[in-house]
Order: C-alpha cells, then structure tokens, then sequence
DNA sequence: CGTAGCGGATTGTTGAGCAATCCAACAAGA
DNA sequence: TCTTGTTGGATTGCTCAACAATCCGCTACG
C-alpha cells in the first residue's frame, strides 16, 4: 500500500500544466521574434495574427498580453502592440542591471560547496559554444552565450532574481537581433566566459569579479555602438 | 512657437495613459486582495466576480492576467484563480532574494554622492512610520515597513531589479496578511529601520549591512513562525 | 504654414454560446 | 471497508459577432 506520505518522500511533483491556447499562440510570436522574422518596432495586429495562427481576436489579446509582460512587446493602448524596440537606455540598464547581479552568481559560485560541479557544468556550455563558432554557427553561440549568464546567476539561488534575469536576457536578444555582424560581438565573449570559467576554477574571487566586469563593460560598449546607430537613438 | 525639442527639455511626459478597463478591475481585486478581503487561497469565480464589477467575463479573465503575472493570484488551468497562498517555501525564497539584494541598495546608497539625500528621504518614511504606530495604525507601519525597502533598493539604480522588488513585496504583504497580530511583527522592525537609518547616516558600510541582515533574519524567522502554522505547512 | 475636422482602420469591450475539463457524489466490485 | 469506475453539474477555455471608442493620415480651410 502507498500512503501519500509515500508519495510525498518520493518527490513526486504536480505535472505539468498543459499549455493554454493562448500560451501556445504566444510561443509561436516568441519563436518568430527572436529568429528575427518579426522585426523590433514593427506592428502586431490582432485580426491579422489571430486569422494566421487560426484563434480567436480574445485568445490573440490574451497571447500578447504574456508577451508584454515578458517584455518582448509594448502594448500602447487603442494603438497596439509593438515588437520591443531596445534602444541606448534600454541596453545601458539591462547592463547596469547585469553589473549589479551577476557578480552575486560569481561570488556564490565560488563560496558554493559544490563549486566544482558548478564550474564544469559552466565550462561544458562554454565548450558547447567554441563549437558551435568553429561551425560558423553565430546564433548558436549567442544562444550559448546567453545561457552561461543565465547558469551564472541562476547559482545565486534566488528564484525572483533567475526570473528576473531570464526576462532581461530575453530583452538582450531583441538587441542582439540588430547587429548586422553577429560574429564581430560574439567572439570576443567566448575567450572572456572561457577567462572566467578558468578563474573561477582557480578560486579566484578577485580575478572572476574582474573578467565578469570588463565583460559587461566591453558587451555594452559594442552593442551601445550599433544600437546608437539605430532608427531610435 | 513651442517646438517638439522645447516639450522635451521641459520633461514633459506623455499624458498618464488612462486606464483599460481590465486595468480598473485588476485594481480593484487589488484593493480587495492587499485588505484582507479576499482571503489567501480563496477561488475568485470570473462569473461571479465580472458580475459584481459590472464588467464582461472576458475582460474579468484580461484582469486575472495582470493579477497573476503579478503573483497576487495563481491560475491553474481549467480550474480557476486562486489569492496566492503563501507558504513556507516562498517565505524562504523571498527573504533569499531579499538577503541578495538589499545589501546592493545600501551599498549603492553609501556610495552615492547624494547619499545626504537618500539617507534623509529614508528617515522620513522612518518618522513617518513612527508616527502611525504611536497612533496605533499597523497597517500603515507595514506599508511604511514596505515603502522603506523598496527605496532601498531603488537607490541600487536598476529598473530590473526596482521592479522585480515590488512584485517581491506585494507576495510578501500577502504574507502579512495571515499574521493575527501586526504590532508583534512591526513594531521591532521599526527600531531596527531607525538603527539602519543611523548607521548609513554615519557611512558605517559595516554596520549598515550587518543591520540588514539581521532585520531580514529576524523577520523571516518571525514571519515562518506564522505562516508554518498555517493550513498550507 | 499650421490646424481643424473627417473617415477609415484598429483596438476595447460586451454578451452569448458551446466544448473541454474538473470535481464531488454516488455506484460497483473486491 | 477500501478502492475503483461512472456520472452529472459547475466552471473554465475559447470562439464568434457586434458595437463603441480611439487613433491616424488625409484633406480642406484660414
């Protein structure tokens, strides 16, 4: 006989919930944004995508009401929604952010009993990514690239601040998709993340906390530099 | 002739949009949420709730997304929108986060040329709390206790994590809201606000942080005393 | 040149309706 | 008695059609 303190001892968690109309409807928007195929700035309309994606005008509101929270679209009301158009300040706080809350990850890495694990798991993404560039597959490295941060700060252990971050990344990409050259601003940041991973390997609080920073300073200045040019300044 | 660049240079902003009517709902249950009213793992029925608000079933369901997203309410699918019940896992993970982040607001604080300033704005939220305790009112020394934090951490200087923190503290008021007795939480809070507001007055970085983190050890012991005992352990 | 209206297009909101799902109560079987 | 179907009512998920409110480009006018 199972009791239900059986179960519970088991870590039997409830299933995952199955994904609304709506929840799918909103991940096709995601997946054609961030490939790029619907560009920053350009109109949602609701009659329009609600006939393609084949669901109702509601369903579709319903749908670019997750997004906007999710801050890949701006909802002007009676005007419609927006691809997110990022912008200077855009960048210039997601990286003041980025300067504030990854340095927690770094620090508890490093102060982790299981700081080994940690570090390999992190070089194992890097790894993934100085493959994926000696293919010449750029969008894999930007992908890579933004899954490292991800893991760095996820350590932190805080659920609000991964949230948080994941939502910031998802706004990096809208950037990122403005660079006309992908591999002028990846590559730089492989050698840096492989930098890190070896002084986080090292132990070294010091010497993380400095590549983590200039990192961020160098990302920022390049991305400052094409998204300055931009229709939007 | 008052040209587009002279409007910009007076900082004026664009009118405050008014609010969608799912908005107005949402703001409502808002009220009724952060009262008491509607209890912590209460079932808000759409029918039942659309007809008292006068609004249609639909853009009852819009405001339930916006609640939501916020954390106020859960949704599970097919079964309906629940107040958040807050337990003791999310007590844990709120004050993990908060441990994280509070310390970069008041490092920021003391870093900050403006650091007078900052202090001094913070003493009145302080004065003002201690005024509305010696007059009895709990629920605005919480609000103060609240508004307190969030300026903190607004002083960090990032959009991302300002508005990740009130999200935190508007789970965390729910959290309040299952405390029988008020007073016995924030009354020694505000001693300890009052010692913080001291210790960044005199630029002890030390001290200010070690006061931080002794609040929100304090607090989250008081606050997992309450909310263990509670139907959902 | 600036602006005040006009009209089409788009969004905001409503209400009704039906299918899908959940849940509590009941019935059947070991 | 306990477990396992089954069923019916209640509630949510989604759609559809319609109308009101609002925005925006255009035109005409001073």
């Amino acid at each position: 006989m199972t009791t239900q303190a059986d179960v519970l001892a088991l870590g039997i968690q409830p299933l995952a919930r199955r994904e609304s109309t709506a929840e799918a409807a909103a991940q096709a928007l995601r997946s054609q944004i961030s490939a790029g195929r619907l560009a920053p700035g350009s109109q949602l309309r609701e009659e329009h995508l609600a006939a393609a994606l084949q669901v109702s005008r509601n369903t579709m509101r319903e749908a670019f009401r997750l997004l906007a929270h999710e801050g890949l679209v701006e909802h002007a009301l009676h005007r419609g929604v927006f691809v997110r158009m990022v912008g200077v300040s855009e960048v210039r706080a997601m990286y003041a952010t980025r300067r504030l809350v990854e340095p927690l990850g770094v620090r508890a890495i490093l102060g982790s009993p299981r700081a080994g694990d940690l570090v390999a798991s992190l070089g194992d993404v890097v790894t993934a990514a100085e493959a994926a560039a000696t293919a010449g597959d750029w969008h894999v490295v930007g992908t890579q690239d933004i899954e490292f941060h991800r893991a760095i700060v996820q350590a932190a252990g805080s659920t609000h601040l991964s949230a948080m971050f994941s939502g910031l990344l998802a706004e990096l990409r809208l950037a990122f998709l403005r660079l006309p050259d992908p591999e002028t601003l990846h590559e730089p940041f492989l050698r840096r993340n492989r930098g890190l991973v070896t002084s986080l390997g090292a132990g070294d609080l010091e010497k993380s906390l400095g590549e983590i920073d200039s990192y961020l300073a160098d990302a920022e200045t390049r991305l400052l530099a094409v998204v300055g040019d931009g229709s939007r300044p």
